[in-house]
DNA sequence: TTCGTATTACGATGCCTGTCGTACAAGCCG
DNA sequence: CGGCTTGTACGACAGGCATCGTAATACGAA
């Protein structure tokens, strides 16, 4: 019997704001976060995605994501999947994740 | 004879990166600058642009815009002309501006 | 030169945020 | 059960930032 309920709070898509979004990306950690989840196929666990900070900031960035509504994140056991919320973010802002991602991954090959 | 020289530093293109971009732009502020400006066709006086803020908390915004590369402002008399770097932004980051601006834009017509 | 307009500079303030360490919880597996 | 993996909660800290008020500067016009 779980004491904490383990479920995690997603906005609404009519909740989602343009600024937040563009927060939420404007980090490198964070950034970097997209960048490879938009590689994978059915999303990724946070162990998968190497970071260069600790776990405890880890944790703040994909929490940063999830409450501006970049990424949605479900519970597999002890591991957490995160996957971008393509669908919802294209209806909302059409063109914005894809050109963000472009240009990131662009850049990280130079 | 100007004792300050009154010239404005801007980056140059190679200068400018995504996250000083996003950061630029994710604020309520700067988007509404942004958005007025992407309706002009030569650029608009800081004292076009009506903000619910102080001239100081204006001046700073404005600044944030140039320093991320995003704006190019220029003096004419006392007056300074703010316009969008459109085509350079367009170069490092294709589609961005744009859905970013089209976002705002239907968003602020609800 | 004096006035008015447009904008900046500087300092202060309070909040936000990225970072960490330590301690803890949830779930799998032997 | 006991350990291992994965991720969280909490507190702390430093730096960044949006905001303002006041004083000052640049330029054009009278």
């Amino acid at each position: 019997m779980p004491t904490h309920m383990r479920v995690l709070e997603h906005p609404d898509v009519e909740e989602i704001h343009l600024e937040a979004v563009l927060h939420a990306l404007a980090d490198p950690m964070r950034l970097e976060i997209v960048r490879f989840l938009a590689t994978t196929e059915d999303g990724a666990a946070c162990s998968e995605i190497e970071l260069a900070v600790t776990k405890s900031t880890g944790t703040h960035h994909y929490r940063v994501l999830r409450e501006a509504g970049v990424i949605n994140q479900v519970y597999r056991g002890t591991a957490k999947i995160n996957s971008l919320r393509s669908t919802d973010l294209d209806t909302l802002f059409p063109g914005l994740l894809a050109s963000v991602i472009s240009a990131a991954t662009r850049r990280s090959q130079r």
